[in-house]
DNA sequence: CTGAAAGCGCTTACAG
DNA sequence: CTGAAAGCGCTTACAG
């Protein structure tokens, strides 16, 4: 059987009216009588017939496709991400269109311009560094830019993350309140936003509390440079009592050398706290102290700033922060009165 | 600066050729002089002219674009085969177009209307049930589709999957090694083929050691469904001695139970073996004993028969199921003879 | 409410 | 190698 696509003159043909009554028995809005509109749909239905997406794009300036841009699905907060974010804009007739990118920014730039070719309505850039005239590019070319857990100083980009300086700061707070002194962090990856504004928090938590860094390494956000930058951390004899670790994805990998490689335990010996809450945090093997990132709350807000922009070109950037709670396990010490 | 969107005719008028000549630019293997191309891209950079896909697609009926249906990402083994997918196509020119569906079949039904609606040149489906006669007018439709990580007994559907069959076989034989005799077995949603060959796998395997399941729970894929059937399982006094759980994720939730609610220890009181060896399975929290689904040899295996049905319309389907060796670590007591 | 016509931005025989 | 023309499958003023 070889098929044959059947397009919107075909079914004109068998239904007896013009193509433009089959158009606009699929565009919602347009005029229609029920009579046409039923002749149209019977002879639709015998023929297999669906309107082409496509080309329907070309006349209206909208694929109704959102470009993606993403970088590593290793850490479990972007698959979450990704999930609802599709679910998202499915409800609202959009469809996710992926683009893997190195963080090497002229790899994001060539990955742009490929979306780009397609048309998409809009764009979403999640754990991706972008530069401030790329992402101007493509608003100048019509497309709105969404920055995802990630930040930028430039006031023209709309932007959607947790706060994660007062994310950042609450940890210092629960940490200095459990009566540590000797606190270390172990950074992400120093160009995101996302290290810098946990870093800065926490260092002004820690402030507050008359307390400072007593040691600090770097683990990129990978979960094998955490692993080697807790060897570094805990090997020494001024080890911290309580570490922040810059994501629960990099938290897991101390934990891990903590317990199983330095015979240490969490929190007897160590209090440990991420960032993020991502599924595995709240698994007994772990049950880690973290601050929540709301994906459901953050896919909301790009959404809507997406939509915004699309119905309307000339809507203002928006930034968001969105405050998450401390979540409270047992791989930290429990200060006197913070409920469990 | 209220952008104009640049299109072939404009570059040709600024090169001053016809718009054939900077259309043949743009397309790989035809033949313009050197000369000509020059004026073309030199247009086209003054300009930002970039080729327009969609429109392409049109004419070529190829929009270069994979739809990918999967409906769930908790399991660490799609965010993984989806990221080396999209990798993989993306180096082939293709990009994924993602659209999630819940389990129920009307559901994944009025989903592939949808990816049909895009012109997809390809369709993937992961950890979906999709009846063949759905699958069948896909392939009718002109678009080929490969069943990932699910077989169907259909033979006229393309599927990759590991050799489940194999894979329980050998977690069967591991166990009887280690001198199990009570032995029992969590399964996965009975609806997916992957469920369905690694049971009869571990069966076939246990018989003929001489053994038979002393007790069956269901998990469904669900980390909560999983963790209920451990606690069904393992509160009897005649608990297994060992347990096979249908996949990772769920031997995750397993293990938590039984050291964090039974106190229960891991090998010492009961060996735990999973399956797919996502990455969590080497974090020392769990070290679990698994067979190994190769998500990159999968993967490699769906892009080149989605590329040969693609260019070659009547390319016979194809049905892999690649072997995966077992990875032995702590989780399950280690037979005398079995490197660890 | 309806149809004929123009056109979205491209590619591709065809003729030169 | 190159250009003029037709056409991919739709939508949308326009006129009736």
């Amino acid at each position: 059987m070889t098929h044959v696509k059947v397009t919107s003159v075909d079914v004109a043909k068998r239904a007896g009216v013009s193509q433009s009554a089959v158009s606009r028995v699929y565009t919602p809005g347009a005029s229609v009588s029920e009579k046409t509109a039923a002749k149209v749909r019977k002879a639709a239905a015998e023929l297999g017939y669906r309107p082409n997406v496509l080309a329907r794009s070309l006349i209206t300036g909208r694929s109704r496709m959102i470009g993606l841009v993403v970088s590593y699905l290793e850490n479990y907060f972007y698959p979450e991400a990704l999930e609802k974010l599709s679910n998202a804009l499915q409800a609202e007739g959009y469809h996710v269109l992926i683009f893997m990118a190195q963080q090497t920014s002229d790899n994001v730039e060539a990955v742009l311009e490929e979306i780009l070719d397609y048309q998409v309505d809009g764009i979403v850039t999640a754990s991706v560094a972008m530069s401030s005239e790329l992402a101007a590019r493509c608003q100048a070319a019509g497309t709105p830019v969404v920055l995802f857990n990630r930040s930028q100083d430039d006031e023209r980009l709309s932007a959607v993350t947790s706060d994660n300086v007062a994310g950042g700061r609450k940890l210092a707070e629960f940490l200095a309140a459990g009566g540590h002194r000797r606190i270390g962090y172990i950074a992400g990856w120093e160009g995101a936003s996302t290290q810098r504004d946990r870093e800065s928090g926490f260092r002004a938590g820690l402030k507050d509390a008359g307390l400072a860094l007593s040691a600090r390494e770097v683990g990129d956000f990978d979960h094998g440079k955490a692993r080697e930058a807790a060897r570094r951390m805990f090997r020494r004899d001024d080890r911290p009592e309580a570490v922040f670790v810059a994501n629960d994805h990099m938290a897991f990998a101390v934990m891990d050398v903590l317990r199983g490689e330095l015979g240490l335990r969490v929190p007897g010996d160590v209090s440990v706290v991420g960032y993020d809450d991502v599924p595995p945090a709240s698994w007994p093997a772990y049950d880690l102290t973290t601050v929540r990132q709301s994906a459901n709350r953050m896919v909301a807000e790009t959404v809507d700033i997406l939509l915004d922009q699309i119905a309307d070109r000339i809507a203002p950037p928006r930034r968001i922060a969105i405050d998450g709670p401390l979540i409270v396990r047992s791989s930290a010490r429990v200060p006197e009165g913070w409920a469990a």
